[in-house]
DNA sequence: TGTGCAAGGTAACATACGTAATTGAAGTCG
DNA sequence: CGACTTCAATTACGTATGTTACCTTGCACA
């Protein structure tokens, strides 16, 4: 699955044959859905892990009276909760926004990723304490920031993750969410998210239309949304994201 | 560690074995903190993983501007972030609330868990996985609930984890939070916070006086938080957290 | 055994954000 | 191609929570 070889090589080197399994593990059992749909449910027991391989998802939980919070979104690439089945059931539902591919990752998958391929093991961990990195930022938006600093947030984070999937186009970038999407993101209510985007536009901080996204100038949009792009860890030993860093050939793992 | 086996211990059982190596590894560099002190700096290359031995500790992030949110709170027993030290820089920082004792957890210890303890593995695994969960449950409380809700639902999940770590003396307990810890932890300001909690206390919901809290009926307290304590996976395989639950001789790992 | 300082408590006032309701635009499906 | 339905936009108004300021209580330490 390039998307997410991709992002994993972003942080561990891997193997050939590392790949090959990762794609053959990618390519086996794979599920088609539809936008706007449950993949999986709160209270189901989960039986294997979901890799993104196209679309867009989110997380969320619901409360009782129908409040409902998305609590992290899924981009291709990412994959869902390594090793959830752990557990006994699920504590919140996952939901598409756009059609969506997944491939379902076994319990077996893990199991031999643990026993052989110490490159998976040390990339794993490291998507692990990212997604844990990326919902504390999360808690810190809802917490501290206002709403305008908090959607640039949002903004900046889903565009910097989608950067690293390869899924930009220069300065823009297919956006499926829709305002109620933001709004159970954000905390906010529907309107205060259009009054924010609003304003936004106003600084022409971003141009948002249709299913497009286009930020003309990230530097500002960052600042805005008080970002800093540390907890999401995209660079290590010395390797960058996007700038050609120190070329240091170092063995992870 | 006691706290920490008996937490574990809840989920996966844990060999005599494992449990010596556990013990071992919670004795050999331990360090004391004062309260009110930094045990790890945002920016500082994580070397060791941390374990709570005893004392109360939050982890926080903070503006350039000084605002600041608490995004979790570590009891005893709790361990900081399995396996940080891959990544090359915190993202957040640590401190402590009252004096704490760690003990630190290096990557040679993990290294021998992943070899040769399964049971410890999947007990770690576990602990992850709740953090995570407990996380999220901090996002959809900042994002959704109202403040007496969000002040509710923090003190029953302190509560309980509390409880499972043999900290409650019946309906009461320690608590060395400050009005101004809860502020920054509930994202509510500190006049606000002071209102909540009369209001718990005006309905009869606790009991909250010097550094004791009291808890007359958590099923009460619980219902005012639209806490649903599933997040907490405190159960697993039959076991459940207090109930003497079908006796299953479930081998995980 | 006071004395100083942090924490708790209160009140008056300010505001960022929510709610309800309506309208128009844009897809989508029979 | 018209009829729905969803999404975006906008207005008027309401309120939960923030801010500032000040006073009280409690406890650590001289």
């Amino acid at each position: 699955m390039a998307s997410l070889i991709r992002k994993l090589e972003q942080f561990a080197r891997l193997s050939p044959v590392d790949q090959v399994l990762l794609n053959r593990a990618s390519t086996e059992r794979v599920r088609h859905f539809g936008p706007r749909v449950d993949i999986v449910r709160e209270g189901e027991k989960p039986k294997d892990v979901h890799l993104i391989l196209s679309g867009w998802a989110y997380r969320y939980k619901q409360l009782e009276d129908g409040r409902r919070q998305i609590v992290a979104f899924f981009l291709p690439g990412d994959i869902c909760d390594v090793n959830v089945f752990i557990l006994r059931e699920m504590d919140h539902s996952i939901g598409t926004v756009t059609a969506v591919s997944i491939a379902d990752l076994s319990r077996e998958f893990f199991d031999k990723v643990a026993a052989g391929h110490p490159r998976i093991v040390t990339a794993f961990w490291w998507e692990t304490l990212v997604n844990a990195a990326i919902q504390r930022e999360w808690t810190m938006s809802l917490g501290q920031r206002t709403a305008l600093e908090r959607m640039a947030h949002l903004l900046c984070e889903i565009w910097l993750r989608l950067r690293a999937a390869g899924l930009t186009q220069g300065d823009s970038c297919d956006f499926p969410l829709t305002q109620g999407d933001l709004a159970d993101a954000t905390g906010l209510s529907k309107v205060h998210v259009n009054r924010t985007l609003q304003e936004l536009r106003a600084g022409g901080l971003i141009v948002l239309k249709g299913k497009t996204l286009v930020v003309p100038n990230l530097e500002r949009l960052m600042h805005a949304g008080l970002f800093n792009p540390n907890y999401l860890h995209m660079d290590h030993e010395g390797r960058q994201l996007d700038a050609a860093a120190t070329p240091t050939d170092a063995a992870v793992g």
